[in-house]
DNA sequence: CTGTGACTAGAAGTCCGTA
DNA sequence: TTACGGACTTCTAGTCACA
């Protein structure tokens, strides 16, 4: 498990919503360039972001850590 | 999905491995004052330092969130 | 053994623009 | 559409004393 595991995964599933990074961070209410950079493993993201992100990919937190 | 959520599942955890909060917060590498307000749910903890804590309870994260 | 308030440094997170 | 950067504000990481 590591970030870029997890900033990976994000950018599977929400590229599954058809949703680009900016209508998804819009969706959830967080700022796309930071979004973005989450999404390219170069933020150490908080607990709350990502519940926030997880819930708006519309997984459960099992579902999202599946096979690790 | 919350963070007492995450707290209490820590703490259940925790507990099941025999380790006091110092001792674990030892093993891990990790301040105890700090462990413990993570247990408490008074802290937005980080990715990384949910990355170490899941490690060091030696479950899988799949397993950490079952049945959420 | 555990919980908490206070504190500082540094990272998270926001808002803007640009390629 | 995505990635990145600057400048800015807010908050967490990490530690300590104390209860």
């Amino acid at each position: 498990m590591s970030i870029e595991w997890v900033a990976s995964r994000i950018k599977e599933l929400r590229a599954k919503t058809g949703l680009s990074q900016e209508k998804f961070a819009f969706k959830i209410h967080m700022d796309r360039s930071y979004f973005a950079s989450v999404e390219t493993g170069n933020r150490n993201v908080s607990l709350l972001n990502l519940i926030k992100i997880i819930n708006g990919l519309n997984v459960s937190f099992e579902d999202f850590f599946r096979g690790k």
